[in-house]
DNA sequence: ATCGGGACCTGCTTGC
DNA sequence: TGCAAGCAGGTCCCGA
């Protein structure tokens, strides 16, 4: 999946084609996501599409009577098609609109959602985020008092929701190698300049990644079909005993929390 | 309150 | 060639 990269990347390509227009029909050919579909999306009928916002890796379809949240999960990929288009196998929810073209949700892995939110009211997934790391909040100053108290390694850390949102495993890996963090290093012993470096650090890679369209590595498209390139100016992700580009030294490979960590050894302390 | 691990799914790659 | 295991961009929820 998408990471934030990817979610912004995804909300860019799709919002021409989808705010202004109106919800013609939605068909739901796989209910079963991480949760349920919300009826309140499959009932939507006659609906103008008034705008469409990202918070951390959620997209936000609004409408007059409330919000649509969908999370594209691991696996997950939006497009706008012709409605004549046939769907494919894991093409599990189209929103035909008034073009002529439909918005269309593919996820093979179905760990992706689509919700609903009711006017007014806050989501229960989005009240415990944390701030956006490319908004003014997001500096070293947040991550240490983040951090404060804790005994965790920074990478987990720093893919944790809840601290900060949209750094994913690709940009978690990414940001640390580009401040020179080890990234098992706890949490308790980064020193301030250190948390500025790792903002800073997060900050560029994504803002990098979302310049180029995002990383594609084996399914994501953006919504005209094309790939992000970003996967070519990967540092450390995937590189596992390769020379490091910066020194040479070969990259390691560790397990953190069941997901994969690259480094360098010499880079990162 | 904080953590680590399991769970949810399918598909592709790897190794015997 | 075939089959099973392992791994993949996320994150909620549970038990310790």
């Amino acid at each position: 999946m998408p990471e934030l990269p990817e979610v912004e990347t995804s909300r860019r390509g799709i919002a021409p084609s989808v705010v202004g227009h109106v919800i013609k029909q939605v068909i739901v050919r796989q209910p079963k996501l991480r949760w349920p579909v919300a009826p309140e999306v499959i009932a939507l009928r006659e609906m103008q599409v008034q705008g469409l916002t990202r918070r951390g890796k959620y997209l936000l379809f609004d409408f007059t009577t409330g919000q649509m949240l969908v999370h594209l999960g691991m696996s997950g990929s939006l497009r706008v098609v012709p409605t004549t288009t046939p769907p494919g196998k894991h093409d599990h929810v189209d929103w035909l609109l008034d073009s002529g073209c439909s918005l269309r949700l593919t996820d093979p892995r179905r760990f992706g959602a689509v919700l609903w939110n009711t006017q007014g009211a806050a989501h229960p997934l989005l009240a415990h985020l944390g701030v956006e790391p490319l908004g003014d909040a997001f500096d070293g100053a947040h991550l240490q008092r983040q951090a404060q108290g804790r005994q965790q390694a920074v990478k987990p850390f720093l893919m944790d929701a809840n601290r900060v949102v949209g750094v994913g495993n690709i940009y978690a890996q990414e940001s640390l190698f580009m401040a020179g963090v080890h990234p098992a290093r706890q949490v308790n012993r980064i020193s301030a300049v250190r948390w500025q470096a790792i903002a800073t650090a997060v900050r560029t890679v994504l803002e990098k990644s979302i310049a180029v369209g995002g990383t594609s590595l084996r399914d994501f498209l953006h919504a005209d079909g094309k790939p992000g390139y970003f996967r070519q100016e990967l540092q450390v992700y995937g590189r596992a005993g390769e020379p490091c580009y910066r020194c040479g030294a070969l990259i390691r490979q560790i397990r953190q929390g069941q997901r994969s960590t690259c480094y360098c050894p010499h880079c990162q302390t």
